[in-house]
DNA sequence: ATAGGGTTAG
């Protein structure tokens, strides 16, 4: 074979004086201008091998590059055709294999590629490394990733390991979570450029490590070293996650004062910090100014709404979404899952699933977990385990949601034999798995499992406990009557309690009626948050429990004088896929005068099945809001229930969700609306779920 | 040639 160059090229082809034209002067740019579709393309090359130009690189590569990298992704197999026919590809035509594979996103191929231009003896150059630390970056393979790196070293000298190769080394081992090689390499580097900064703080985000992201580029403006849009990027994530609106702030004003308002990530990732901020005006603002949104900026504001708690808004951008036509993705989903768990929201939730199926979304290990999560936190979680089953790999998180769920549902069992399996599997719980875990034991009573597992977590898997799972055990201890042992475990942990800790046991005191405990309970939870009025209600409904209405009554003037109001419960209530919400006493409601009529009814007729008013209730209620005429029957979840009972249809299963837990007066009435109206009603209270069926409740009337 | 926006449990 005669190796040609491309400056003997054109006086070979003046001299034939056939069909084809003159050789161009450049034949690169001829060949990339003509081969814009894939049909072109076969023009082309056809023309080349009816030339017999095809074996001349000059002539192969542009095709090649035009076949790989220039027309979309389905093309890659025909390149890799015309890459075949070459009788000896040079680096050049490996190198723009190499990257096409990977841009076609089969970067295993460009591995497999690359090892094959080593048997080939093709030497590699700096333009090889870029293109395969890519591929590695893609896959995660750090053998390979450090293999290549090894063969760079080994051959310094023969070839350069220039700045570009060394930003990809810093992006591959980031990729590959080994953020101490990556700032090896980075450390090292003569010069680095913003790709440089940024690939290592693409490493840091990965790894959550946002105060590292932060800290450098304070260091850089120090340094006044250069950054660019894709630098602000990340930090802006990490301004996010860290809730530092300062620099977030900083960024913005430098975005505006530097013209980049244009840069469509950059808003989002803007839209995105001020979300996470808390400061959902601001993103809302900054959304609302975009030219174009595209799906990522729709996910980006529907989970800032989702994040902070603003679930309806979340839905109803959602719908917006819809209407302004951009199809969201599994990512904008799970967002939308989320925020249907949060509402209880089960018929949208229901509709989010089979447009998942119909639009044959891609069923992440992400997406699929919310799934999860968010059938157990309906109450379906017999549907949450049928996602589980069907996954063909998981995640901790995934195993977490459905140990949570199961525990939550009332299967505490089950749920600890899925722990089982989750060890058996070899995937590392971690400390949430152990929220779940404790839960289950909880809600099962199964106390003595219970304190094993807070003891072995630490002992056997190194996860400390953090105040949450003392939380866990306290509200088990207190549920099975072990107030004392509670109150112990309280004062002797290694953590200070919170108010949370000393409500649960205050709680449990309640259930089991021990006032002393509870005085001191109390005491604890004021001194650590004053304003909290459910707190004084346990102990008022304590005293009036066990017969001492004077100091029922002394302290629910008590905390009046001190001002303390009850915080508003709420319910909520999915009907026809939108979302109603209640309070109690509450009038806002447009069809408020039927629904207390239907209350009425409702109440009237569980009266005549047996139900009798909890008045003890009745009355402090009466006494403290005596200027409302506030009532029992007209809590959040009567409304709610009412509402349900006159627009669904008979016989169908009403779902409640409530903030706060079920009171016990509504506890007992939902037991008989289920016998007397023969429906199932469904109650999701902060705690746990209340399955309300022919009269009685799953929660066995333990909550 | 190399870097970049939105994701999930208490």
């Amino acid at each position: 074979m005669v190796a040609f160059t491309l400056s003997t090229f054109p006086s070979h082809f003046s001299t034939t004086k056939t069909v084809i034209p003159k050789f161009p002067e450049n034949p690169k740019t001829l060949i990339l201008e003509k081969c814009k579709t894939t049909k072109d393309l076969n023009q082309v090359h056809a023309n080349l091998i009816k030339t017999r130009l095809l074996h001349h690189p000059a002539a192969a590569e542009p095709l090649l590059e035009a076949a790989a990298l220039l027309l979309p992704d389905s093309t890659i197999d025909y390149a890799f055709s015309i890459f075949r026919d070459l009788e000896h590809p040079d680096s050049s035509a490996y190198n723009i294999m190499i990257r096409g594979f990977t841009e076609a996103q089969s970067p295993a191929k460009s591995i497999l590629l690359f090892r094959q231009m080593i048997e080939h003896l093709v030497q590699p150059d700096e333009f090889t490394f870029p293109g395969i630390l890519k591929a590695c970056s893609k896959l995660r393979a750090l053998r390979e990733g450090e293999q290549i790196h090894a063969y760079i070293v080994k051959s310094m000298g023969n070839l350069q390991c220039t700045e570009f190769v060394e930003n990809s080394l810093v992006y591959m081992y980031a990729s590959c979570d080994r953020l101490e090689s990556a700032r090896k390499v980075f450390d090292g580097m003569s010069k680095r450029s913003p790709v440089a900064w940024s690939s290592m703080f693409s490493g840091y985000v990965r790894c959550g490590h946002w105060e590292e992201v932060v800290g450098l580029f304070r260091k850089m403006m120090k340094m006044g070293i250069g950054f660019n849009e894709v630098t602000l990027i990340s930090v802006l994530k990490a301004c996010g996650r860290l809730s530092d609106l300062e620099l977030g702030e900083w960024i913005y004003e430098h975005v505006v004062a530097n013209g980049l308002k244009q840069n469509d990530s950059l808003i989002t990732s803007l839209v995105d910090m001020y979300a996470k901020c808390g400061h959902l005006e601001t993103a809302r603002r900054l959304f609302d100014n975009m030219s174009t949104r595209d799906v990522v900026a729709w996910s980006a504001m529907i989970s800032g709404y989702s994040h902070s708690n603003q679930c309806r808004e979340a839905l109803a951008l959602f719908h917006d979404m819809q209407n302004a036509n951009v199809t969201p993705s599994e990512v904008t989903m799970v967002s939308v899952l989320s925020s249907c768990a949060v509402l209880g929201a089960l018929e949208t939730g229901k509709w989010v699933h089979s447009y998942i199926k119909k639009k044959n979304l891609k069923l992440t290990v992400n997406l699929s977990t919310s799934l999860i999560d968010f059938y157990a936190k309906c109450g379906c979680v017999d549907i949450a385990l049928e996602v589980f089953l069907e996954m063909p790999s998981k995640n901790a998180w995934t195993w977490t949601a459905l140990i949570q769920g199961l525990a939550r549902n009332g299967r505490g069992e089950t749920a600890l034999r899925f722990y089982n399996l989750m060890l058996r599997e070899n995937v590392k719980p971690n400390d949430v798995t152990f929220i779940g875990v404790l839960c289950a034991c909880n809600h099962a009573g199964l106390v003595d499992e219970g304190r094993d597992y807070l003891v072995g977590m630490s002992r056997d898997l190194g996860i400390e406990p953090k105040i949450e799972h003392y939380g866990c055990v306290v509200d088990m201890l207190g549920r099975a009557g072990l107030i004392e042992e509670s109150y112990e475990l309280i004062t002797n942990m290694p953590i200070k309690p919170n108010a949370v800790i000393w409500r649960t046991l205050l709680a449990s005191c309640r259930l089991h009626k021990h006032p002393e405990i509870a005085e001191e309970a109390l005491k604890q939870v004021v001194r650590l948050e004053p304003a909290h009025s459910g707190d004084y209600i346990l102990l008022s409904s304590l005293y009036a429990s066990v017969g001492r209405l004077e100091d029922a009554t002394r302290l629910r003037n008590e905390m009046k004088k001190l001002g303390i109001k009850k915080s508003p419960g709420w319910s909520y209530i999915e009907l026809d896929g939108s979302v109603h919400e209640f309070m109690a006493e509450d009038n806002g409601h447009p069809e408020s005068p039927e629904i207390y009529k239907a209350v009425e009814n409702m109440m009237e007729q569980i009266k005549k099945a047996g139900y009798e008013p909890d008045t003890m209730q009745a009355r402090l209620e009466a006494e403290e809001d005596a200027d409302k005429e506030a009532s029992v029957s007209h809590h959040s979840e009567k409304l709610a229930i009412a509402f349900g009972l006159i627009r669904t249809s008979p016989g169908a299963t009403i779902r409640i969700s409530k903030n706060l837990r079920i009171c016990n007066d509504c506890h007992n009435a939902a037991k008989v609306i289920s016998e007397v109206f023969k429906r199932e009603i469904v109650v999701r209270d902060r705690n746990r779920f209340h399955h309300f069926k022919n009269g009685s409740c799953s929660c066995h009337d333990f909550w």
